[in-house]
RNA sequence: CGGGAUGUAGCGCAGCUUGGUAGCGCACCUCGCUUGGGACGAGGGGGUCGCAGGUUCAAAUCCUGUCAUCCCGACCA
């Protein structure tokens, strides 16, 4: 491709609406223009680098024996109706009407759709098991889009779907699932970490991440996900979903008996703790919810925080959020109380559920609120003062410093960008909508479902978050828009052009995707935009041709070295031969 | 949805306080000159100043409303 008849322009400066590096970057590139919030147009470069992740994909899911098709981006409602998501999935499904007012949306994802599919098309067992893929575009009206084509609403996604006759089968397809993704971000060039996750809207019960990690120094790192993990065995998880062993604490009040003392103005952990003289740890702290629109008091010691997706998860919702003080007021009223937020304990609450996080437990002679403003109980104790609430779970943020579930090592937290997800999903789908194939035995069963995304345009946009400098993006060959990049000095100096024309016909004939940058500007704009465009390899063809050599620039190492016009061309052609 | 900010040429911005001919840099077009890290000179094109009302002889500027975008939070495959 001739750079002159390329349909790309680069900025000067990055775009004023952008935050990630990600994101300023495509768009000075020349990458991708923005249509509306969250939309993007992609432009000739960014579609290159996005088949060729298609690509990868396709080859890869292939040979682990799944079959593309193509779903429509158009879904009716009445399939949301039967999963029962239509009423579930929140403002982020775009719904609309048709010219005969039926309600249809925007596929978010397509469970509903391939459950369709399978329902009508797999009788027997003899069928299974069965993974079907797509790559397509989703759309999902987020609440704030941002980062570019992190975030975005429109986006690019490859989403499979595997139907196997019981659980032992899924169980391989999610391992041979967990390996084909590791053998496609490797070949995309990056490095991820495959971390144990909640599963959120979607459903069932077992899923992981594919993370790949940021360096948190980096200023405007994009990781939007706390990843925790163990440097001593492989366990790793999302922050929504880590366990952790806790360190020893001091978990006794050492109040002598059970009173209610003043505490004014102590509406933070902080500041009663400051007040009593005591450590954080020995106060039970309560939080009032609405999930689902129910009035929630989740209990958890002083020093921990509530992770609020696990909360959530706890009473199977859709929707957490904390309560505003009016619905404080209204708890307060219900239950002939009058304290505010601050003061509140789970003693004599009525309309509410009440939640324990594992941390109270063992709480002893401890401080608690009593529903009395600027009060608190000291020296309380479960089942003689309070009573231990009958839910106990895990609801506490993993914090650094907790020590692994698994071996009891120290933990640590780092910051990932999520490329892809694998769920079990089980028989969510397949029971909700009637789902079924003629087992061996003769019996009618659901399937037991899977489902496996990868975000390709996000991918896209990862491996830019992972692989740039200061001069512009440094893509992993793999995914690069071309390989190489010729650039003639001067576009009116005869040799020089005429030897760069030679080498472009040549890597061309032998296939390899090269760029000439046969534009007639001055070297400084030619030279900038090649490295900022990002391609692996540049060729320049300068005043080095004096001595019958071209420079032969690795963008990765920022290395020249001089060959001759011959020995780059080969070099190009050997190196090209390595793709995969 | 809460808090903060911004809307002026394709991009980046000034002008607004104190109302009076809409500007600058980059990009774009023509000519010249130049060709190793975003040159230079001359000339040129491009704007209903986000939108709608209002005040005024007169509004980019003042007032009211509205829309959009960005950041933080809540949400999230």
């Amino acid at each position: 491709m001739k750079m002159s008849k390329l349909f790309c322009q680069t900025l000067r400066e990055f775009p004023q609406d952008a935050e990630v590096i990600s994101h300023k970057l495509l768009v000075r590139a020349g990458y991708i223009r923005k249509l509306a919030n969250g939309i993007y147009n992609y432009l000739p470069l960014m579609q290159r680098v996005l088949t060729k992740v298609e690509n990868i994909i396709r080859e890869e899911m292939n040979a682990a024996g799944a079959q593309e098709l193509l779903m429509p981006f158009v879904q009716p409602e009445e399939l949301w109706k039967e999963s029962g998501r239509w009423d579930v999935y929140g403002k982020e499904l775009m719904r609309m009407k048709d010219r005969h007012d039926r309600g249809m949306c925007l596929g978010p994802t397509h469970e509903e759709v391939i459950t369709f599919i399978a329902r009508e098309g797999i009788r027997s067992y003899k069928q299974l098991p069965v993974n079907l893929y797509q790559i397509q575009s989703k759309f999902r009206d987020e609440i704030r889009p941002r980062f570019g084509l992190l975030r975005g609403r429109e986006f690019i996604m490859k989403d499979a779907y595997s139907f196997d006759v019981d659980q032992a089968g899924l169980d391989k397809e999610y391992k041979n699932m967990a390996d084909t993704y590791n053998r496609i971000f490797t070949r995309c060039g990056l490095e991820t970490k495959m971390v144990q996750s909640d599963s959120g809207a979607i459903g069932g019960s077992v899923s992981h991440e594919f993370m790949v990690l940021v360096n948190e120094n980096d200023e405007n790192n994009a990781g939007e996900n706390d990843v925790f993990y163990c440097t001593k065995c492989d366990y790793s998880a999302n922050s929504n979903h880590a366990v952790s062993k806790l360190n020893p604490a001091e978990t006794d009040g050492k109040f002598e008996k059970a009173e209610i003392v003043d505490t004014p103005n102590t509406k933070t952990i902080e500041e009663l703790a400051e007040f009593l003289k005591v450590p954080s740890t020995v106060i039970c702290k309560a939080l009032v919810y609405v999930i689902d629109g129910k009035y929630v008091v989740a209990l958890i010691r002083g020093d921990r925080t509530v992770e609020e997706t696990k909360l959530m998860n706890a009473f199977e919702g859709n929707e957490i959020r904390i309560a505003r003080n009016d619905e404080i007021d209204e708890i307060m009223q219900n239950s002939g109380f009058s304290a505010v937020a601050g003061f509140i304990g789970p003693k004599g609450l009525k309309g509410v559920s009440i939640i324990a996080d594992e941390t109270v437990r063992e709480l002893k002679n401890f401080v608690v609120g009593i529903n009395q403003t600027d009060k608190h109980l000291v020296g309380a104790n479960w089942g003689k003062d309070v009573e231990l609430p009958e839910k106990i779970c895990d609801i506490r943020l993993v914090e650094t410093k907790d020590r692994c579930p698994v071996c009891g090592e120290e933990l640590k937290v780092t910051k990932g960008i999520e490329v892809g997800n694998i769920f079990q999903l089980g028989t969510k789908y397949s029971k909700a909508m009637n789902a079924t194939f003629t087992d061996k035995d003769g019996t009618e069963k659901s399937f037991i479902m899977g489902c496996y995304g990868i975000g390709v345009s996000r991918t896209a946009a990862a491996a830019v978050e992972r692989y740039h400098d200061d001069f512009g993006i440094i893509w992993p060959l793999s995914i690069a828009p071309y390989t190489v990049v010729i650039v003639p000095v001067s576009d009116v100096d005869e040799a020089q052009m005429g030897c760069a024309n030679k080498m472009y016909e040549e890597l061309n004939k032998a296939g390899v995707e090269v760029l000439l940058d046969d534009r007639s500007e001055r070297a400084g704009v030619k030279l900038k935009d090649a490295d900022l465009i990002g391609i692996p390899f540049r060729v320049t063809v300068g005043k080095t041709l004096n001595e019958g050599k071209v420079e032969f620039k690795d963008r990765k190492t920022n290395e020249i070295t001089l060959l001759t016009p011959d020995e780059a061309v080969n070099k190009i052609i050997e190196i090209s031969k390595t793709i995969k």
